[in-house]
DNA sequence: GCCTATCTGTGAAAAATTTCACAGAAAAAT
DNA sequence: ATTTTTCTGTGAAATTTTTCACAGATAGGC
């Protein structure tokens, strides 16, 4: 888990090796979460320029902060003015994509109720980088009341529609009693990470990633401050 | 070695005596925000005992980063078998709400269409340290139509309503398209946190604290690894 | 008994992150 | 035309956060 040195200049004098400074650099970690806020922010900014202060106002961090990490895409994107919302947008969608420049993900939202039948209503992923390609449900009976803008399946074919679609993410809005096993199930058919929106923790192994979202959780944020 | 509880309030004013010299600790802001998943995962464990291996599997973090964070609490609340998973929970509780000991926080639903519909219906914040205490629609025909276990009102008495009730906390479910102006009445209003449910950037002040949710976020911080 | 394996709890070291301070550029104000 | 203000971009310092290493405890196997 070394660090990169950015701008090093100690990099270079290093004689008798080949230290081609490859501008291959990685985000930090932080700054690449921020980052991903920041995309998102600028879809909903009213106006054709960003300053960092804008960008401060409407995320909470510092104006430094904000600054430092947009200058870690190593490409500048501002001047004297602040920054082109459009070309700032551009260039996050590229750096922050699984695969630069790879087509959209694709994504599956199982569990039809509740927050997935909300989900399934909503503009949900449009403009994003990623693409609803099936949902997911334990009851036959209602994936063929529910229609969608993607095909409905019922749960027992997970494993085989994963596969032969090429699924890689999935948002699990099972209830709370379900949600562990069907976890376990995602993980065992090959996806890459879980957007948890029920309440129960996941007992997935190392190889997948989870991220939980819960208005609960973002409240406590807010409150303990 | 020391196991002090750090409750400022009541360690502070001693007449006649010096200032404690245990100094005011505060919780990192990192750490502070992982305990509250960590206090969120407990809901869902299902052993009467959990380790640090555990609660490492189902978050992600470090076993060292979870110890530490819990003995950043100052109380000793594990043995060499483990973590008391009610005894943990209790003292995150503690420790992590608002005020401790205070009662419940009371939050409102603004917008009720969406996801603010489903989080009519869900059992939203039951066991939490909030409390919904009153929903709000533009529609005066919206809340006519549904039901609620808390009122609901015409956004109108948006301002009336909050006052009155003493309302902290917004879960901001409107449109994108009406979410920065309804922001601004809630700021207006008094409130001290915006939960934003909304593809909308909220344009509050400092005086505000936001925590934006996103199922597209999410799917972005799980691909960028 | 004794050995091993697995815990928590915690100072100290290591690493990562944020803040500071300022150079340079561009518009706005005087 | 000159000054002021407001920007970005960025090394370096300051600070925070994570990781390491190990003491002390508990349970189980032999």
């Amino acid at each position: 888990m070394s660090s990169e040195i950015f701008h090093s200049t100690q990099a270079q004098n290093r004689p008798g090796q080949n230290p081609p400074p490859i501008p291959e650099r990685v985000l930090p970690k932080a700054a690449r979460q921020r980052l991903v806020e920041l995309w998102r922010a600028l879809d909903g900014a009213p106006s054709p320029v960003v300053t960092s202060r804008q960008l401060a106002a409407w995320t909470g961090w510092s104006r430094d902060t904000i600054r430092k990490d947009i200058s870690l895409l190593g490409i500048s994107c501002g001047d004297a003015k602040g920054y082109d919302r459009l070309a700032l947008r551009d260039l996050l969608s590229e750096r922050l994509s699984p695969q630069s420049g790879a087509s959209r993900s694709l994504c599956c939202v199982v569990g039809l109720s509740g927050f997935g039948e909300f989900f399934l209503r909503a503009p949900g992923l449009a403009g994003s980088a990623f693409c609803v390609a099936a949902g997911f449900d334990r009851s036959v009976n209602r994936i063929e009341t529910l229609s969608a803008d993607f095909p409905l399946f019922a749960a027992s074919r997970l494993e085989e529609v994963i596969a032969k679609r090429g699924i890689e993410y999935a948002v699990l809005c099972e209830s709370a009693e379900h949600a562990p096993a069907m976890s376990k199930r995602l993980a065992a058919a090959g996806i890459k990470g879980i957007v948890n929106a029920t309440p129960a923790s996941l007992p997935v192994g190392s190889a997948v990633r989870v991220e939980n979202i819960s208005v609960i959780s973002a409240l406590q944020r807010l409150s303990c401050q």
